[in-house]
RNA sequence: GCCCCUGUAGCUCAGCUGGAUAGAGCAACGGACUUCUAAUCCGUAGGCCGCAGGUUCGAAUCCUGCCGGGGGCGCCA
């Protein structure tokens, strides 16, 4: 049982011991941000006190008193503060086990759950219409879609990504009818597609090809090309189309028919989505025949819920008032809403030397993504659209990310790990021979520094966890940041290797080295970002001074 | 008009399942290389957390209203 779980039952103990009921309150134990506050600290008198109609500073001194007597081993001090908190300073020695467990758990285990106990997951994203090049603002779909699919391995579900593809439909049939028309020097159609793209592919037709089928084929291998540029790679890529010859769209509909969920009206076929809170109700089947994109889409994730539990769908912006919808046409199919989550990412705007950018130079056309991934490499551009909520709309500066300059996250942590690689390079120069670490005198690990980097390698499983939770994996990328913050100023102040350095603490520092190694590439990886062993920045003349 | 996101340091943003003195990076200023990579580190300065009410022992965080920015409200996808 980690320290955490300890102190818990403790508290629980304590409570249990003074007749204080806390049925209603969750145990809620913290890291103070502040250090003077202790390792721990707990709420529980405060937030127990009102309803006992009790002072809760008195009623933290009584707990805080039981506790003294009944105090596990690693407390060292238990403290009441402010308007009645619990802190509890803990002897050094729960950041050495923590070392111990990191090691131990290796870079495949540490910050690893079973939450999920092989749930199925299906995280959709991307699905872009296969009728032009990814853009920018894909970009931050896919790298979002993508880490939220790592962070649901991590926490224990069995995982696969999808990509739906619109290959049907009043889009694809204009952009096909563009791409005909450009390859036979003819009007593009009204409501067509007008890029420069549409021309280089009509070129690259031959002249027996079916449109439709060649058009298609292009524009998928474009959005696979990019993505695995930005090393995504896809389990499922589901076409609209085969449903249709599945009879699956059909089957859906009578589905929804059974279900006492549609209605005809003014000659088309209508889903009673305000019957589950929608504002209006949504038209299937149009008039004329045709399907609207909604009953497809509602066929498609009829399909997903029959080979996952949970679904997670990331879609841009612009779709969030589709959401209802779609929750409505799941209730209607007896799903429960909330095993669709549905993450909505706000607009990316593309900025070079903070001037926005909306026209690539060399097409003319929106920029497109794969442009982006050329100038500022995969690594960064990962990074970078994975640093803030998807809340939060983003500014991406082309200029900024593509340099490797210190407003440019990205090289800073992986620097850290490359810094790792060398320390242990210099180990085994030096012919140093690390013991196993329980052989390892750990409590030598007393430096500040030293501290806080295991005290932060702690809260990596909760971060992630919460991450997940919260499908948020910018945390990820923040704590990833601030480790590499925290593992540097370890290196600078706290050599490890040297002559005048004692051998039990260069052994016990080459542990917490390697534990930082562990916390770098498990937050990297969830992040899809590479952990460098080398790097060596290049000087003005473009040549590397290593 | 309705719905969603957002407003925090000069800039870009964390923090928002309520907690203690609101954080980080960059920019500014001042320092640190005989070292396992200075792509680094240390320090200084910088804040009516959009505004106004409310709930609470306690609000950047929750509720209501208002103001500003972005997006969405089709028998389009």
């Amino acid at each position: 049982m980690n320290v955490r779980d300890r102190l818990i039952e403790a508290i629980e103990q304590a409570l249990h011991d003074l007749n204080v009921d806390f049925s209603l309150q969750k145990i809620h134990l913290e890291r103070p941000a502040n250090t003077d506050h202790g390792d721990w600290s707990t709420n529980i008198a405060l937030a127990t006190a009102k309803n006992l109609n009790r002072n809760p500073r008195d009623l933290a001194s009584e707990i805080a008193a039981t506790l003294e007597q009944q105090s596990p081993d690693f407390v060292e001090e238990i403290q009441i503060a402010g308007p009645g908190f619990i802190n509890f300073k803990l002897n050094d020695a729960w950041l050495h086990e923590v070392l111990v467990q990191v090691v131990t758990a290796g870079t495949d285990s540490w910050a690893a759950h079973n939450v999920g106990e092989n749930q199925r997951v299906i995280v959709e994203f991307v699905s872009a219409n296969p009728t032009g090049p990814l853009h920018a603002g894909h970009g931050r779909g896919a790298c979002f879609g993508d880490s939220v699919a790592r962070l649901y391995q991590k926490c224990g579900y069995s995982v696969q990504r999808d990509f739906y593809i619109n290959d049907r439909g009043a889009q694809m049939r204009l952009y096909v009818e563009s791409l005909s028309a450009r390859a036979s020097n003819a009007e593009v159609p009204e409501g067509g597609y007008h890029g420069e793209y549409v021309r280089e592919w009509a070129a690259e037709m031959p002249s027996d090809a079916d449109p439709f089928e060649w058009g298609y084929q292009r524009a998928l291998r474009s959005h696979r090309e990019t993505l695995e540029a930005l090393n995504i790679h896809f389990d499922n890529w589901f076409s609209e189309k085969s449903m249709v010859d599945s009879g699956a769209i059909e089957s859906t509909l009578t589905d929804l028919q059974e279900a006492r969920a549609v209605f005809e009206s003014d000659g088309a076929v209508w889903l009673q989505s305000t019957q589950w809170g929608d504002d209006k109700d949504r038209v299937l089947v149009k008039s004329d025949g045709e399907y609207t994109y909604l009953l497809p889409d509602i066929a498609y994730h009829r399909d997903k819920f029959e080979r996952a539990d949970l679904l997670v769908n990331v879609w841009g912006a612009d779709h969030h008032g589709y959401i209802t919808r779609m929750h409505a046409a799941m209730s209607a199919l007896k799903h429960k809403p909330e095993d669709l989550q549905i993450a909505i990412t706000q607009m990316v705007r593309l900025q070079r030397d903070g001037e926005e950018v909306k026209i690539s130079k060399r097409t003319g056309d929106i920029v497109e993504l794969s442009e982006v991934i050329q100038e500022v490499g995969s690594d960064a551009a990962r990074f970078t659209y994975l640093l803030l909520s998807v809340d939060s709309s983003q500014n991406f500066d082309l200029e900024l990310v593509a340099q490797q300059v210190n407003e440019n996250p990205v090289f800073y942590v992986q620097y850290a790990h490359a810094r790792i690689h060398s320390i242990m390079k210099k180990a085994d120069q030096e012919g140093v021979t690390l013991p196993p670490v329980e052989k390892v005198n750990l409590s030598l690990l007393n430096n500040p520094r030293e501290l806080a980097i295991l005290r932060a390698l702690q809260e990596l499983p909760e971060t992630v966890l919460r991450s997940t939770q919260e499908i948020a994996p910018h945390r990820i990328t923040n704590w990833a940041r601030d480790f590499a913050s925290l593992f540097h100023s370890f290196y600078h102040d706290c050599r490890i290797i040297g002559e005048d350095i004692d051998t039990e603490l260069t052994e016990a520092r080459l542990w917490l080295v390697e534990a930082s190694r562990v916390g770098l590439v498990v937050s990297l990886d969830l992040l899809g970002v590479s952990a460098p062993k080398e790097m060596w920045r290049e000087d003005e003349n473009g040549e590397s001074n290593g």
